[in-house]
DNA sequence: TAACTTGTAATCAGGTTAGATACAGGGGTA
DNA sequence: TACCCCTGTATCTAACCTGATTACAAGTTA
């Protein structure tokens, strides 16, 4: 089990997108750069532009970011792509038996502390923005040289 | 994409185990609570039993806990069904294109955030042992009479 | 018109999940 | 011993998700 890599890959087109803002971010540029077919990129583009967090049009080759990289947290694109529904990171077996004291009661129980636990790896994904990540990598440029 | 259920099942079955603690706790009787079939819960008894958590023998019918209800916290559990491995709870796209700087570099700039987001998950289930679900299920059965 | 792009649908192989069946081997009891 | 029930495993299955691939409609520009 592990969470797509949409999540990975929408932070690495945002990254690009904006490295390479006074170019052209095509699907095909972009899938060079994340090492992945131009049809993944577009459908993840696809939701980012739905989450308001980049824009591409049509016919238009490029993609720019919609708002200032400080602006994106990893949370929005953790939403963005979809790849956890809200308190449910955690499956839950479903149809305990009613008639015991445990299985009635159990999901009741779990479900807060799993959301809980949820809430509290979301919290860490909102503290950091692709302006960050661009940051870092600058840093980690520079250091090569 | 979600944790296994053998996260919720095996915090099911150590709840059964010590609120049944008089009684005979068999795969099978588990398997009724839980309402799965008994294989299963063999399997994640299993588990549990490698981890130190429950006491199982092979041919004698019924589990035990291994250590106090108190000792054993959800991330114990979490741990010892291994839905989620270290540092692996977060996908990240492999082989980025080397030849660009965020392709080189996007990898080593993000595993440490997911890490810190794992962990932070992680740590709100190290806070919370199968005693205080017994004792939550306790209160809300009180709740019903 | 021609060439290129985005958006989207459909298909495919690979991996994971939980359910189901089967059975070897331990353990208790008549 | 013979019998029965239990745990521990292995195997198979259907359902689902992921990412790769192909195909193509529709927008844009030259």
């Amino acid at each position: 089990m592990s969470i797509s890599s949409r999540f990975t890959v929408g932070i690495h087109i945002l990254t690009l997108v904006e490295l390479n803002k006074d170019g052209v971010s095509s699907s095909e540029y972009i899938a060079g750069s994340v090492n992945t077919n131009a049809t993944l990129i577009r459908k993840i583009t696809g939701m980012l532009k739905k989450a308001g967090l980049i824009e591409v049009k049509p016919g238009i080759a490029g993609a720019k970011l919609a708002m200032k990289p400080s602006e994106i947290a990893l949370l929005d694109v953790y939403k963005a792509v979809d790849v956890v529904q809200e308190q449910e990171l955690f499956s839950v077996h479903d149809n305990p038996n009613p008639d015991c004291p445990v299985g009635r009661n159990i999901q009741d129980s779990v479900l807060p502390i799993l959301s809980a636990a949820q809430l509290a790896l979301e919290k860490v994904l909102g503290t950091v923005t692709i302006e960050d990540i661009l940051q870092d990598i600058a840093v980690k440029e520079d250091r090569e040289n």
